[in-house]
DNA sequence: TTTCATGCAAAAGGTTTGCATGACC
DNA sequence: GGTCATGCAAACCTTTTGCATGAAA
């Protein structure tokens, strides 16, 4: 059994995402959390949403080269994410079928979170881009 | 109409994903082609691997804090990836039944690219933290 | 010949880690 | 009191970028 410690840092990270409706990365969290406690260090963040995402409370959106964006799970409240390869934006999708199926994993594959993506260019960037041609 | 050179270096990245069945990143590409091309800089196979992902021909598989890998899409082949949070190996599943419908994007949001994602702990990994119990 | 890609090397982020200190149970 | 989390700062790794050179069209 993992022993987690209730510490105040981490019922601070566990708030600020609880009460955001974006998807914000380490470094927001960061500074969110220094207005409750200063001294927290952004390694502290970093450790306590590694232990949420391996608690499965916390998933995360990821992109080479840039932060990864957190997302709290909140329940019965499903959804897909649509990115932004432009600006970044990234918008939620409900999943009403959620393809969570999967014939054909590895024998033995633990699924611990299904992840469904689109990535494209978002009608902002995609406007952009055409006035710029 | 955007014009892309068809340089050495980039036929060499692009035979090196072509021939390869597992999912590299650009390190490993990048020694890959040394082979044929010894002067390559590594910033160039990043560059070439950017203008594939634009052009639609690659997909990247993400992950914080660790190598993006590259996906050459052969035709009429679709499938999707589980990915394994312990050592990081990655598999394919056939895609029979693909989520492409996507009813409540954002209007206007130009769709390029699917994922689907199952994240987990593969069999070998699962035994192994058992044993460390 | 003009333009774009390359190589090199340095810089820029983002994330992880070692260690002494402090907080939790 | 023992153990684990924290803060700090440095290290690490991946990826990006500036610039002079070289190769494609």
């Amino acid at each position: 059994m993992t022993m987690v410690r209730n510490t105040r840092q981490r019922q601070a990270v566990v708030q600020a995402l609880r009460e955001t409706h974006t998807h914000p990365d380490a470094a927001w969290i960061h500074s969110q959390v220094r207005g409750e406690l200063p001294n927290i260090s952004l390694g502290t963040v970093y450790r306590t949403l590694d232990a949420l995402v391996r608690d499965g409370v916390v998933m995360t959106i990821e992109r080479a080269g840039q932060a990864t964006r957190y997302d709290y799970k909140h329940a019965g409240h499903g959804h897909h994410h649509v990115v932004c390869r432009s600006c970044g934006a990234i918008y939620d999708i409900d999943a009403e079928d959620l393809p969570t199926p999967a014939l054909g994993l590895p024998a033995g594959f633990q699924v611990q979170d299904v992840r469904l993506e689109y990535h494209g260019v978002c009608a902002t960037c995609a406007e952009h881009s055409e006035k710029r041609v």
